[in-house]
DNA sequence: CCACTTATGCTCATATTGAGCACAACTAGA
DNA sequence: TCTAGTTGTGCTCAATATGAGCATAAGTGG
């Protein structure tokens, strides 16, 4: 890290890893943060005090790190104190002028973005590292008590963007991506398009971010209580990982990553709908789980649960390797209310 | 490209892309490849006079290339005069040593995989791109006559290596991972589990790369017939590559990237067995696409059929952007034979 | 004992899936 | 022209899977 971009003829490449790394606690899903001054590269400009949260981020050492894996688990465990368990790789990007931090002189930001799941857990790093409410960042994606009133709002705004877009180059479709990303008109909701979601409202210059980027402040009321912004890109960071836990709690059974090793079968399932951000049949779910082999009896009681006593399940591991996982959930839209 | 690697005082990290690049040619897949030179990084080490072929490569330029995926669509189109349509990302490995053309002076490679799919066309690049019958990399994940009596043959060589390993380290459940990975016992052969096959083989030393990355020569007359290696780790990228396709086969409409604008169903229904390696049920598999909506008849009729002309289909496009775009298979394994 | 809560078993109507039969519509050759 | 062979297409039927709800069990706090 100390004899880096010394050479400055040849603008260095930077590779960085940033991390969404997701809980559920007391059915809410949380997304670990760190201050937006940890996220530095450790080198050069410093001009970005921002009072966001952003994602836990390292930068990547060609000389020192084995892998990007090992390299991410390290940079999370010396910034938060927490050893990562199911961690997958989400994305990868160097998009010119994407990241700030990038300085004039052309020198460039490649990101690798990760994946990871666990139980919420003290910190004890040495970062002013927190966890968050992830709906605070996404307050449009949890229909759990059905559609939320801000959709109805979201919505009535795009259509009328829609209408400026329309009137400037027809035919642009944008309607059309409209209601795919919301589920209007023929389309349905579907949670998995957390970052096409997020990518439109930017479009529409409806997410904090959007004014940020381009140094204004925000005036417009519905841009403020569209979601707490993240510094830099990280909104968009955390939208594709969201993104792919739902799409993944289809098919194969990551939910478990999220619980503790013992659970009862409606502990499950609220952390399932705290990602999902929909409700699921009780009776259903249960068949579900229980039918897929997933999981096994332990034979005793949970009794804490406010009616009669739960039976406790284990996860069988051991499936993980058998067959093809079947994942724990069909997402499907919440009936309508 | 020019001014690079000049300051030793600091190995540089390079970034390199490399695409699969995937067709279905006369029901075969089919994979775009280069010669192992055209892979070199630009500069120093050039000792890899391998016969084997390569995936398209083609190294970052952190000053010119705006996007990963831009700089991806211009190395294939220089080198094989490709214009790459349905691109997707795959995998971003760092790995120490991964890449043999990382000098010892401790430069590094990174290097972004890319998945591509398109219909087979005439080459008209720079290079000697070629395109290979993608079995023949591959030629246990063929099932569509049946399982191959090749397969028995790896199973056999397998049992034998996890008694070893068993001997040596009790407990290591290397047993239970060929089971989930062929489909023995109690588990099932999953087609997606490209990559997990072809690393079981890596590790039980039955893929020529094994031996070749040790400087061995191959004498094992099984580990010859195991499909031809690949410059590089090029195999295992092809691996997951393929491995990604059938994962999405389930449940986006991919299939449609890599035949013509309008076809037969039966013509489609070749290109996602050729990809999947499984037979479907041909009037099952027709009622599920003529039911999802994802096809439109077009009122022409294909006469050369051999037998009764079929009607020719369009893809909906539009549906790409509706609802939870299906699918168009669901894999399943071949009844027994 | 009552009101209330959560757990759990079970039913029922409705899709969806896997497998196959039967006939249609063409070609090649006797 | 008749026949055998080929592929396309419609349809049936059983087996499962899914969505929704009723009913009962077994706790809690009064």
């Amino acid at each position: 890290m100390s004899d880096a971009a010394a050479d400055a003829s040849r603008p260095e490449l930077l590779v960085g890893l940033n991390a969404v790394i997701l809980a559920v606690t007391q059915d809410q899903p949380r997304v670990l943060t760190v201050g937006p001054q940890s996220a530095s590269l450790g080198d050069s400009s410093e001009e970005f005090a921002t009072s966001s949260r952003a994602l836990p981020f390292g930068p990547f050492d060609r000389e020192h790190d084995r892998t990007l894996e090992l390299c991410m688990r390290e940079t999370v465990s010396k910034q938060t104190g927490i050893e990562l368990g199911y961690l997958e790789q989400l994305y990868t990007f160097a998009d010119k002028g994407r990241d700030p931090r990038e300085g004039s002189g052309g020198s460039r930001v490649l990101s690798v973005a990760y994946l990871a799941l666990l139980q919420e857990g003290p910190l004890a790093g040495v970062e002013d590292a927190t966890w968050e409410d992830g709906y605070e960042f996404f307050p449009w994606e949890d229909w759990r008590d059905g559609k939320p009133q801000l959709v109805a709002e979201i919505e009535e705004a795009l259509l009328g963007w829609s209408d400026e877009v329309e009137k400037g180059s027809p035919g642009s479709g944008t309607r059309e991506r409209i209601d795919i990303c919301f589920g209007l008109r023929n389309a349905v909701w579907d949670a998995y398009k957390v970052l096409e979601r997020y990518e439109l409202l930017y479009e529409a210059k409806l997410v904090s971010e959007y004014w940020l980027d381009r140094g204004q402040s925000v005036t417009n009321s519905l841009v403020e209580r569209l979601g707490r912004p993240m510094a830099f890109d990280h909104r968009r960071i955390l939208a594709t990982g969201l993104g792919r836990v739902r799409g993944k709690l289809r098919y194969r059974p990551v939910a478990f990553e999220l619980i503790p090793d013992t659970f009862t079968l409606l502990h499950l399932q609220h952390a399932v709908e705290a990602i999902s951000g929909l409700r699921t049949h009780k009776q259903n779910f249960r068949r579900l789980v229980e039918r897929s082999g997933l999981v096994e009896g332990t034979g005793d009681l949970e009794s804490k649960t406010g009616g009669r006593p739960a039976e406790l399940f284990r996860f069988r591991r051991a499936v993980l390797r058998e067959r093809r996982a079947p994942g724990v959930v069909s997402l499907r839209p919440p009936r309508a209310s």
